[in-house]
DNA sequence: AATGACACGTGACAC
DNA sequence: TGTGTCACGTGTCAT
């Protein structure tokens, strides 16, 4: 059922849209000195017409960013004005928590999965009974890191329980979790082993040739 | 400056802040065909001053909102309601579709870095003049995979000009930029090759020793 | 002086 | 029934 009030809104133009009676009210409400020439009731029938046309103007703009909201908002049951603000302020909450949530989230993947930018070692114990070590490098990709990255585990007898790692823009990260060697001494050793494998410089003009699948 | 407005609303209690003028005004509105006793009078004061009430707090509720807005929206220069709803819009718009940039962002580096759970082989021309072709494989992380795949390149004299590979819980995946054989039978050739090392089975009981660093 | 923003009370309508 | 929501015109303040 359509109500009066948006028959007139809709159908009626802004001319028809104001009783005369208002005006009269108006001159109620003003306690004049003077007695009111024709010419300063026009003025102010004049005046309070323009301002109400501002005022209607003013909801009009305000009413249409409510009908905007309207469209936008997901999951919006009530539609009238308060609550749409609530739910209005509900989503901003939610969407912002959620943007901060998803770049953090974007930063710790960076920071946890790619090769970083400098040459990076750093070797911890795994808390676990079996005295395992963490072993976290992140150097420049070069021919022979493999092998290297070998000699300096054997060297301290170490044995490699589970490795991971990525090659990403030429640089690579290397996750390895180790066993066996014994004490800090073991620790302090592979540490240097492994410290001069990640900043021994590559030779020049090997690009694309440094991971050597031929053996 | 504060206004008479602001000053009434702040300091002064609810039962004084409607004028009794308001009441006769109303009076004269209502066009009453029998002659208003007290009661009705009164009854008709007292309603419209609840009528009043209610409206207020609605507009009072309103208003917070706004507030609440005006203080979680960012860079907010105008603080009317117009701009306060402008702004916010605005704001919704940009968070949801920063969100959706995010999470697509996501899904893409999840699709695109990570290796596939299941077996994958993919060959393309690299659309260059050299007749470069690009190879995508995804399977498990197995002994001897780098040898297999090496052998796998030597048997189509392949050169390798770039690769990009990780390693995640097990899987593995390993993009090549592979240069050197000519016309389609090397790519067919190739393509069966490698197809065989990535489904040959690894042996069991061989986890954490699956990549070999004592050559 | 003129314009814009705001709170207010009020009549109308909906459930 | 009343209870809540809305549009409206108006008075007031500020720019």
């Amino acid at each position: 059922m359509i109500s009066l009030q948006q028959l007139e809104k809709e159908a009626k133009p802004i001319q028809t849209y104001y009783k005369s009676a208002t005006y009269s009210k108006q001159e109620v409400s003003y306690p004049e000195r003077d007695i009111p020439t024709d010419a300063t009731f026009h003025y102010k029938e004049l005046a309070a017409k323009k301002h109400s046309e501002a005022e209607r103007r003013r909801r009009l703009r305000i009413n249409g960013q409510y009908a905007t909201l309207r469209t936008i908002l997901p999951n919006l049951v009530k539609t009238d004005k308060a609550s749409v603000l609530e739910e209005t302020i509900k989503n901003v909450r939610e969407l912002q928590k959620t943007v901060k949530e998803l770049k953090t989230v974007g930063r710790d993947r960076h920071k946890c999965e790619f090769p970083n930018e400098v040459n990076e070692l750093n070797l911890s114990y795994s808390n676990g009974d079996g005295g395992l070590v963490k072993a976290t490098l992140s150097c420049e990709d070069k021919p022979g890191l493999l092998s290297d990255i070998g000699r300096a585990l054997r060297s301290v007898k170490a044995k490699v329980l589970k490795v991971e790692m990525a090659t990403v823009g030429g640089r690579i990260k290397c996750e390895l979790l180790i066993q066996g060697f014994k004490g800090n001494e073991g620790m302090v050793m592979l540490k240097r082993a492994l410290k001069i494998v990640i900043d021994k410089p590559s030779l020049p003009g090997n690009y694309g040739k440094k991971i050597c699948f031929y053996k």
